[in-house]
DNA sequence: CGAATACTTGAGAGGTGTCAACCGGAGTGG
DNA sequence: CCACTCCGGTTGACACCTCTCAAGTATTCG
C-alpha cells in the first residue's frame, strides 16, 4: 500500500531528533529502519476511528491532523492537534480512543503494534522518550483545559494562535523575524471551533475582532501575521512572564 | 518532620497494587522502603505552588487533593483531582507546574527527587508503571476536555458525579449495592465549579436541579445517593454503551 | 464561468455569569 | 442555654456572552 512511498533513512528524517526515536543510537535506528513503513494519507482522511482496532503506532513525519471525540448528538471536541514528530496510538491498548483525521496530506512512519510494544519493552531509549513525550502531552492537555474551562471566546482564539505559532516555530526550527510572526492555519474555522469549544461563527467573529483591533493581520483566511506577539499573548490571558499555555 | 508518622510496610500499603510501585518485586520494594518517607498534610494545605521548586515526588496514600492553575485575575481551573495511588510531580522537571491543595487530610508517600529519578532510570518496573499511569492520566485529561469544551452545566455536574463515583469505587475496591451508589463529595461547590469550568452558583443550581428531578438524592451537602447510576450517566452525555468519561 | 464550499456578518434566543439576598449548621462567647 | 457570627450553600433577578438560525460574501475548483 505504500510502495510508492520510498523510505527515508532515519538519519535524514526531519523528525529524527523530536520523535519517539529521538534518543535512539545508530544500532537502534537500524532496527527501526527494518521495521518501519510509511503511509501517506490525503487531507481530510480518517486515520483511525474511536473504538476501532489500531494495527499500527505512527509518528507524523509531515502534515497535520486532529484527534477528536464526537458525542451522539454531533457535538465534537478536538482533544489534540498533531504536528510532525507527534505520536499516534497508545501502547498497551489495541483500539483507538479517538478519531484521528488529517487536516493536510499526512505522511506517517508506522510500526506494527506488537513489534513496537516489544521495542518499548526492550529499548529503554524508546521507553524513556515515550515517557517524556507522554508527560509533555499531559502537561499540554492540562494547560489546554484552562483554555477550555476559563477563557473567553476572544482569549481562546488568541491562545490558540499563540500555541500554534509556538509549535510551528518549534517544528520548523525557526525565526522570529523582525517583522512579526507569520503562520498558516492548517485548520478550517470549524476545526478551530471544535478545538476551542466554540461554534464556528463565534470563532470567525473573534478572528475578525482581533483583526479589527490590529492584533493580527490576514492575507487570506488561513494566513495570519502577528505584528506583536507579546500583545497576542496578553490577549490570550497569559501573565506577563509567559506563565500559561503550551 | 514526619517522625510522628510511622512507616507502613509496602506490603501492607493500601495503594500497593495501584501506585507507581505496583509492578515492583520484593527486592525493589525493599529499596523503596529504605528511601520513602511519609508526610501528612491537613485539609486545605498547599502541597506545592505552580512554578515553585519541587523537592519530592509523592504518591497519595490517603486523602484527596486538587491540581489547579490560577490566572492573574483570579480565574481558577482545576486540572486534576488526585485520589489515593495518584502520583504528584513530574520526572524530568524540578518545579511544580500546578498548585496542589489538599481537600481532606492527605498522607503522602514521598521520595526525594534525585533519588526517585535515579530509580526511574534503573528500575524498569517503575518506569513502566509510570508510563502506564501517565498514559491513563493523559486519556483522562483528554476525556475531561470534552466535558469542559462541549457539555452543558447540567451535563458537567452529572459527568463529574459519574467520574467521581467510578474513581471512588475503584479506590475503595467496591460495591454496587442494590440500593444505588452513595458517594461523599470531598469538594466544596466552589472546588467543583473550578473543576467544571463553571461558577459556584451555577454548580449549586445544577446540583439542586438534579435533586429536584430525582437523578440524585442528598442527605447533606456533601453526601449524595445515586439511585439509578445508568440514568446519571445518560445525563452526563454518555452514549448508551458507556462511551465517554473516565 | 458556475457551483460548491468556506467564511463572514446580523438578529434574536438562551444559557451561564454576576450581584445580591437569604438560609442553615457549626463554633463561640455571654 | 441562647444569641451571635462565620462560612458554605441556595436561590433570585438581571446582564451579558455565546449559540442558533439565517442571509450574504468570498474563495476554490471543476
Amino acid at each position: 500500500m505504500s510502495k510508492f512511498t520510498p523510505l527515508v533513512a532515519c538519519g535524514n528524517c526531519p523528525i529524527r531528533h523530536n520523535a519517539v526515536c529521538a534518543q535512539c543510537d545508530s544500532d537502534e535506528l537500524a532496527t527501526l529502519e527494518r521495521l518501519k513503513s510509511y503511509k501517506v494519507y490525503p487531507a481530510g482522511a480518517r486515520l483511525s476511528d474511536a473504538g476501532m482496532p489500531l494495527t499500527h503506532f505512527s509518528s507524523i513525519v509531515e502534515g497535520c491532523a486532529t484527534m477528536s471525540k464526537t458525542l451522539e448528538d454531533g457535538r465534537r471536541q478536538t482533544v489534540g492537534l498533531l504536528l510532525p514528530s507527534d505520536f499516534i496510538g497508545r501502547p498497551g491498548r489495541t483500539t483507538s480512543a479517538y478519531d484521528v483525521e488529517s487536516l493536510t496530506e499526512v505522511k506517517l512512519c508506522r510500526f506494527e503494534r506488537v513489534e513496537f510494544e516489544r521495542l518499548v519493552q526492550t529499548t529503554p531509549h524508546i521507553a524513556n522518550r515515550l515517557l517524556t513525550m507522554t508527560l509533555d502531552e499531559l502537561d499540554a492537555a492540562r494547560d489546554w483545559s484552562v483554555v477550555l474551562g476559563r477563557l473567553t471566546a476572544r482569549e481562546k482564539v488568541a491562545a490558540f494562535l499563540v500555541s500554534l505559532a509556538r509549535r510551528l516555530a518549534s517544528v520548523q526550527g525557526k525565526r522570529n523575524a523582525g517583522s512579526g510572526v507569520m503562520i498558516h492555519l492548517p485548520l478550517s474555522r470549524e476545526a478551530m471551533a471544535d478545538h476551542l469549544g466554540l461554534t464556528l461563527e463565534t470563532t470567525s467573529r473573534q478572528v475578525s475582532a482581533l483583526r479589527r483591533d490590529g492584533v493580527i493581520e490576514t492575507s487570506s483566511n488561513r494566513d495570519i501575521r502577528i505584528p506583536d506577539f507579546e500583545r497576542l499573548a496578553i490577549e490570550a490571558g497569559e501573565d506577563d512572564d509567559g506563565g500559561l499555555i503550551v
